[in-house]
DNA sequence: ATATAATATGTCGTATGACGACATGTTGTG
DNA sequence: CACAACATGTCGTCATACGACATATTATAT
């Protein structure tokens, strides 16, 4: 509770969330886990996803974790906080009760 | 299907089209309904409304009743069309399907 | 009578954020 | 050796939500 103001989220901020779940993860496997996750649907843009990943930060969502270089490859890992998990299953529920009024409402009314 | 492109809605938009499920309103009205519908949460100010419903008529998601004055008080109606209710089927599917995808994952991975 | 709330529609400016384009560098593959 | 995939980032534009303001009528309470 409480989570109410923050939501709802953009498609982009919940699928970067929900792509946290299972664990940390670096921006380039959010990208490809997301277009996965989503039958790629949704592609994320490096603008998209760098910008929300910043303000997550910012906002307490998410957390950096260690990383750094690996292979002389650039690495920054993100992981889901307290917060964040607790915005994500609010988020579900937010819409999983418009998914069950609109039901209710096409059922009195015909149609859909 | 094909309406893809347009989603996901804004909240604003989806619970505007929800609203006129049940058949044509008036600006005002659809405001009321809102509020009821959402248990206060949602209360589209003016300009959200009155913007988001021009907008849908220039797409073709709505589309204009005669009402025009009743009792000297200026009523505009509008109503879903065959497009419209396509697309709120869609975000209704969308959602479920997010929400169903969610649950997954949190099964699969402890927590939520 | 009269002020105030509710009904009813609209505009305008601001802020936020998604998105594509651009920029840069490394590692793996054909 | 070129090109795809990996990896991170900035910048400008466009769309839109939202609050503030504007205007007018009808119903209600004092």
């Amino acid at each position: 509770m409480e989570y109410q103001d923050s939501l709802p989220l953009s498609e982009a901020v919940f699928f970067i969330l929900l792509s946290l779940l299972p664990g940390p993860k670096h921006g380039y496997a959010i990208m490809k886990d997301v277009q996965r996750l989503s039958d790629s649907r949704v592609n994320l843009s490096t603008g998209t996803l760098y910008g929300a990943l910043k303000r997550l930060l910012d906002d307490g969502w998410l957390q950096r974790m260690d990383g750094d270089v690996e292979n002389g490859r650039e690495r920054k890992f993100y992981a889901l906080t307290k917060l964040g998990k607790g915005i994500l299953k609010a988020e579900t529920a937010r819409m999983q009760n418009l998914v069950a009024i609109t039901k209710k409402r096409s059922s009195e009314s015909g149609s859909i």
